[in-house]
DNA sequence: AAAACTTTTCAAAACGTTTTAAATTTATTT
DNA sequence: AAATAAATTTAAAACGTTTTGAAAAGTTTT
């Protein structure tokens, strides 16, 4: 009420006063139709602007049957990383989709079952879509979402050759390099730090790891392949226990799924006396969150680096693209982090040389 | 497209020909208006469960001249624990909002000038109302909203005696009841590690603190009121310095701003192989996250607790009414922390019963 | 039993947009 | 210059709701 009196909403039926047009040549001047008379298309335009037009957003959806709103679900009570990266993710979709006219809502899930949220948001609204966010392997939402027939997109991939659109980095490919950078400089004690075990990205990790390892010859001890909840302390926790040799020499090598365990993991390093990299070496994966630099550790860290933010442009067009009638398997994209090396990694160490006696992989 | 196709919306005009009845009746009985009789009004309500009827929002909105949706601005590049509460602010107030049949959107300011976010949004599209977290004192945000006249709630209060919409906690109590109950256990110097100094919850609590040790005759010793970003990292160097009695005797009692500080003292003291509550004693204020738990310290903290959740729906439904036209100055709350004393306070060590000389306090 | 109310229902308009089908204007061909 | 085709514009309907003003049904009063 206050906004609309303040702002006297110009139509598109005043626009057509102004001019003497009907609002339908009006409506189809500013939606670029092509029948329409590049001087009448003009003079539209120009009126728009200076009456200072704005589509009115209820009508439009009334008109084309959609919401506009498309929904995320948050995962509560979850860690504190995740919520950060669900922050990162949540406001550039929300700037993305705005850029589409679309708006982004939340809803929590709270429970035990992991579709009762979308369920729920489905009944309370009516929404054109969803963003799925960190899937598990063979995710329940994602599956209730197809069997649904609901527009998603999912950031991340739950399966490997999904019918559903996605946009993902490659995290196999993730883990395969950041050992190859390490065995090349003759690291063959790598130990790899990788996320809580359920989710998909921290499974792909872990194949990534262990099978490069296993191609370059190198075994990898009990206990050299961890999952963790990404906080400082668990990675704290996780390096003093792998440094204090309980299970064999102590690698020479860390590998992080975040920067959260990186972080933990040079301060038991410099806890124990032992210099990063002339002792060990340390990378992880950096999602580019803007609390936690990779650029002001010290040493600077060696990452594969791949802005969290950069997903939410092409998710939120794929989600809006998909919703307009577009082939899911065109929405589909699958990017490689990008590999920076920086002070945190260097040549093995002398004691280095010899790498873990074998035994089998976890899992 | 597929969503409405799937559940094959059914209308009021629907539920007219079933009936036998016109729309506008249906609607009337719907929303509970007092002209219909009362066998009608059963009747449609049967009716309209039966078919799993739904009012189209867009209609609603289209006819009612309002959006429905409401904003909120995220600032971005802002410290850890800032994210953490806004994030649970957001999911309240999603939440909530959703029950007033209200949608919430984000928008992210990135920029030097405060209000160009909500300028930007604005432009965008036609929202109803705002809701304003973490206010500073005088804070251009408000000062925008209110020149305009859109309507908006402040969680916080950014000046004594606002003409809008709030709620807030007594931060001047939370600080002043601390300050006592350490008082009354026998601590003379007492230390507070507050928040950033230009939130207006960290100006009152400081006005707190130095107002009560002042009234209890309690001298404040440079540098034990000190500025802090929520981190666990600032409640620990805090704690370090103050516990080094660089700035006389070191205190024996710390009053912390966040949970996060707290921790970061808590291991100070661990550092220092002092004790808790014996040689030191700790409180906090919580804002009840769900990720950091004062009954999982150890000792369990004793706080002054304000879930932050608790803001949320009263801050929907003010704005919602607010929008709707009612008074602000009846939408106007102001409530108290609950203390909640636990096993990290305790009597003021031997060692403890000299105040600090006298200093100036700071500012 | 007619008149005067009261209660309940309805038809129609409105909100602002998009879209369909028809009508007009303009350009091209004969 | 008429006939035809193409380009441009329009009137009207539609989307689903709320609301206004009028009409119908039901009650009470005379």
């Amino acid at each position: 009420m206050e906004l609309i009196a303040r702002f006297l909403m110009t139509t598109l039926k005043d626009i057509g006063i102004e001019l003497g047009l009907s609002p339908a040549t009006v409506s189809r001047a500013l939606n670029g139709f092509p029948e329409v008379s590049a001087k009448t298309r003009d003079r539209v335009q120009e009126a728009a602007a200076r009456l200072g037009y704005r589509a009115n957003r209820s009508a439009q959806r009334l008109v084309s049957g959609r919401s506009g709103i498309v929904g995320m679900i948050v995962k509560t009570g979850s860690d504190l990383r995740a919520d950060q990266t669900f922050m990162e993710v949540l406001v550039g979709m929300s700037a993305a989709l705005a850029a589409r006219d679309a708006d982004l809502v939340l809803a929590v899930d709270q429970g035990r079952d992991p579709v009762a949220a979308y369920r729920r948001m489905l009944e309370r609204d009516m929404l054109d879509g969803f963003i799925v966010n960190a899937p598990v392997m063979d995710d329940p939402r994602i599956n209730f979402l197809r069997d649904e027939g609901i527009p998603f997109v999912v950031h991340g991939r739950d399966r490997p050759s999904p019918d559903y659109p996605f946009y993902t980095i490659d995290n196999f490919a993730v883990a395969a390099e950041s050992v190859q950078l390490l065995a090349a400089l003759g690291h063959k004690r790598i130990a790899y730090l990788n996320g809580p075990e359920l989710y998909s990205h921290a499974v792909r990790r872990r194949a990534g790891y262990l099978d490069t390892m296993a191609k370059l010859g190198l075994p990898v001890a009990e206990g050299a392949l961890t999952h963790n909840e990404p906080s400082e302390a668990a990675g704290y926790r996780q390096a003093v226990t792998l440094l204090a040799g309980q299970r064999g020499e102590r690698p020479t090598a860390f590998i992080c799924s975040s920067m959260l365990l990186a972080d933990g993991v040079m301060r038991a390093i410099k806890d124990q006396k032992l210099s990063v990299p002339g002792d060990v070496s340390v990378m992880a994966h950096d999602d580019d969150l803007p609390f936690l630099r990779a650029m002001s550790f010290t040493p600077a860290l060696t990452v594969t680096r791949a802005p969290l933010r950069d997903a939410c442009s092409p998710l939120a067009n794929d989600l809006m693209d998909l919703i307009g009638g577009a082939d899911p398997f065109h929405l589909q994209t699958l990017t490689n982090a990008e590999l920076i090396v920086r002070d945190s990694t260097g040549p093995a160490p002398q004691n280095g040389e010899t790498p873990w006696p074998w035994t089998p992989p976890n899992r």
